[in-house]
DNA sequence: ACCCCTGCTGTTTTT
DNA sequence: CAGCAGGGGT
């Protein structure tokens, strides 16, 4: 077995290491997927381990399967008994076989994601007779998540001023609703583990026994309750790999603290620490910019990073007038080295918030260039879809609340606010959850009400209805019963009121449906759990020719030959909420080296000059971060140079340049074309970096004739060449192209370009 | 019971 | 410039 062939010394060291305590702290590009992947491989082939002894923590599902993926191919089949998956999934599986141990819950509890939690603190708000100008929902909700990511409890939270004595009222209130829906919400996930295996030593037992080595991967992002569940399964006995950079550390906000890093040195003191320094993805210009900017922050421990792919192109770093303008010139830089020879898929462009994202996506749909966006406006976030949801999961579980109050009369049927309040009242009056008492009303002829005919027929039809389901519910597929309560509840008539807007929202429906149908025959319960715990990145595909348009959070782990980041502007990149404290600060420079680090080429730092931000436009200040990259790295002049210039130049820019509409657009300069040009045609655009590496093959696409009317109408069927078949939700002339949306099953909603996508129709 | 209008608010990052 | 809550009108 030659499984520590192709590994570098390090490497080697990680991946044969003997059992026991290991911390990988690899830098940036050094191979810590393949460290990870070649470890699990080589625990069961060369050590002879049972993968059911085995569980993989990763940071994305995505990660999850690609590792699983690579693991599959290193073995030559498939694992049985591996597990991997996020914190969160793994601990929802282990809750789901372990609810009979649970205090407050039983089978088929539902999980509730982030717009179900605003719902739940709304409602206690009102219980708890607070105000909710005075204490907003989210920020109330961030307190209660943040003590669930220490691991307190309502009972442990300590006030210590006004503010928190309500959350704590609040915290408390909070999570027995959530019991009484027999909800958990994601941190319930991690927590309630836990805490199980506190209460539980032999449960606790059971799981050690059964996952004797244990592999982390991002370990700097995991919070004090993952730490804590890393430290209960590994106990006494068992393995623990972990894999991680404190440099890239970026979700603070979320609780995650790397000083764990710290922690582990402290919990496992026989632990042997390897450094992957080597690093296979950059240039040395792009490593050694990369390395100036992080090594700015107090707490950072310099580490050797060194690649064997000498020099490289300069960072180009470019001032646009604002951010259409910004945008403008991303897209036509990317246009000339698509010309070049890149493919689509080589350029990522990063931006610090997802509101950035709509200056860059209009350019591309100017330039009729098919972009693929990741998180934004979510598809389960939708409002039909959460309706679905939220009808499936009250049919899962009756105890829900918070989907029972959506449906109740979603589609109107004629149980109005009064009524619904009053049904409250008298639910509650029996100890019931809302969904039981339904089934109560419609089920038991002898129960009292105080419902009069117009309500209680309303009352007495939809809980006849829901009765139903519930019969149906494990005797049919996930697809029939949806079919059923779509019919049942005439929910596409609902949805179908003439506008383009409805045929949209029943085509998303489908969609839904869809993604059930592709399950196959999937449970219920396993159907909800899947769409409550997928991320947008989960479904990023490099097959698609298409640049990437992502947060700089949503960047981390991947890579890209071509990396933009735009908005390097103070109170943007750092984020204005972040300046007053070096803690955050410190985040926010990290976030500027991850997105720099995930470049294997080329690096493009734009600011601009004004920026809109909700409302009026302002003038912005060029980021400090970009003070701190050498001048030696830098094509062009630094920003703090440019400056004057720039204000010199406001008044000519100031005239005529503001409309998307017109075709200035895509007259306005690229990089390495840094003057502003004569309107041109953009194909005559110089090559932005003659020093770039060699380009890949060609494949441009010839473009079709510009479309005066859509080729492609809403519900048709059509065949992409990677994504295959799907369903048209919309399609548009925007400017010189067609822009149609596409509904791919399994795949997702796809924006394309007609006259790129080479999308054909079916049927 | 439902619709529409207004006026207010708050805007980082996400499993 | 959203998205939403609350109020007033139908």
């Amino acid at each position: 077995m030659d499984l520590l062939d192709n590994l570098n010394p390090a490497q080697r060291a990680a991946v044969g290491a003997p059992p026991g305590a290991i911390l990988v702290v690899a830098g940036p590009g050094s191979g810590k997927t393949r460290v990870l992947t070649h470890r699990i491989a080589y625990l069961i082939s060369a050590m002879h381990v049972s993968p059911w002894h085995i569980m993989a923590v990763t940071f994305t599902n995505k990660a999850a399967r690609e590792m699983e993926h690579r693991i599959e191919q290193l073995l030559d089949g498939r694992p049985q008994g591996l597990l991997m998956g996020t914190f969160h999934a793994i601990c929802a599986r282990i809750l789901r076989r372990e609810v009979d141990n649970l205090t407050h819950y039983q089978r088929d509890f539902v999980i509730f994601d982030t717009a179900d939690q605003l719902q739940v603190v709304k409602h206690v708000l009102a219980e708890l007779n607070i105000d909710n100008k005075k204490f907003p929902p989210g920020k109330m909700l961030n307190g209660i998540s943040s003590a669930k990511n220490d691991l307190i409890s309502p009972a442990e939270y300590t006030a210590t001023n006004y503010v928190s004595e309500v959350t704590r009222r609040v915290y408390e209130r909070y999570q027995l609703t959530l019991q009484a829906n027999n909800a958990m919400d994601f941190d319930d996930l991690l927590m309630n583990t836990v805490l199980l295996f506190d209460e539980r030593p032999d449960v606790l037992a059971k799981y050690q026994e059964r996952y004797r080595h244990i592999l982390v991967d991002e370990f700097q992002d995991t919070n004090a309750t993952q730490y804590r569940l890393l430290r209960q399964l590994a106990g006494e006995q068992n393995s623990i790999f972990a894999v991680g950079d404190s440099d890239q550390s970026i979700y603070k906000w979320r609780g995650a603290d790397y000083r764990n890093i710290q922690n582990f040195y402290r919990d496992f003191p026989q632990s042997q620490t390897i450094l992957l320094e080597q690093n296979y993805r950059s240039t040395q210009v792009i490593l050694d910019a990369a390395i100036e900017v992080i090594r700015r922050n107090r707490d950072h421990i310099p580490k050797k990073l060194f690649t064997e792919r000498p020099g490289g192109s300069k960072i180009i770093i470019r001032e646009a007038y604002n951010e259409s303008d910004e945008a403008a010139t991303v897209v036509n830089t990317i246009e000339s080295l698509m010309l070049q020879g890149y493919n689509g898929n080589a350029f990522a462009v990063m931006y610090r918030t997802n509101a950035q994202s709509r200056a860059i996506e209009e350019a591309f749909v100017q330039a009729g260039i098919p972009y693929r966006l990741v998180g934004a406006t979510q598809f389960y976030q939708r409002r039909e879809i959460k309706d679905i949801i939220a009808y499936l999961r009250l049919v899962h579980n009756p105890l829900d609340a918070v989907s029972f109050n959506r449906v109740i009369n979603t589609p109107m049927r004629g149980i109005g606010q009064q009524t619904q309040t009053q049904f409250a009242a008298w639910a509650a009056a029996l100890e019931l959850q809302p969904g039981e008492a339904l089934v109560r009303l419609a089920t038991d002829p002898d129960v009292q009400h105080p419902f009069n005919g117009r309500a209680y027929s309303a009352l007495y039809a939809f809980g006849g209805l829901f009765a139903g389901w519930l019969a149906l519910r494990d005797r049919v597929s996930v697809g029939d019963l949806l079919d059923a309560i779509l019919e049942q509840t005439n929910y596409r008539a609902y949805l179908e009121d003439g506008t383009e807007e409805g045929e949209e929202r029943w085509a998303n429906v489908m969609e839904l449906r869809s993604v059930a149908e592709i399950g196959g025959d999937i449970a219920l319960s396993d159907f909800l759990e899947q769409v409550a715990l997928v991320a947008e990145t989960d479904n990023l595909d490099h097959e698609a020719q298409a640049p990437t348009l992502l947060t700089l959070h949503a960047a981390k782990g991947l890579e890209f030959p071509i990396v933009f980041i735009t908005g390097l502007e103070e109170g943007l990149l750092p984020h204005s909420r972040s300046m007053d404290s070096e803690d955050e600060l410190a985040e926010e420079r990290r976030l500027f080296y991850v997105g720099l680090t995930r470049a294997r080429d080329a690096v493009y730092l734009s600011h601009a000059f004004r920026r809109t931000s909700w409302g009026d436009s302002s003038v912005a200040v060029p980021s400090r971060f970009l003070a701190d990259i050498p001048e030696e790295f830098i094509d062009g002049q630094r920003p703090s140079a440019r400056r004057r210039e720039s204000i010199d130049r406001a008044s000519t820019w100031d005239t005529g340049r503001k409309s998307w509409n017109n075709n200035q657009a895509r007259q306005q300069t690229a990089w390495g074309d840094h003057e502003r040009r004569s309107p041109a045609r953009p194909e005559q655009a110089r090559p932005a970096e003659s020093r770039l590496p060699e380009p890949y093959s060609r494949t441009e696409e010839p473009r079709a004739d510009r479309p005066a009317n859509p080729n492609f109408k809403t519900g048709q069927k059509v065949r992409h060449g990677k994504f295959g078949e799907g369903t048209v939700i919309e399609s548009k002339i925007t400017g010189s192209d067609e822009e149609v949306t596409v509904a791919f099953p399994g795949i997702g909603i796809k924006r394309l370009a007609a006259s790129i996508a080479g999308l054909e129709a079916v049927g």
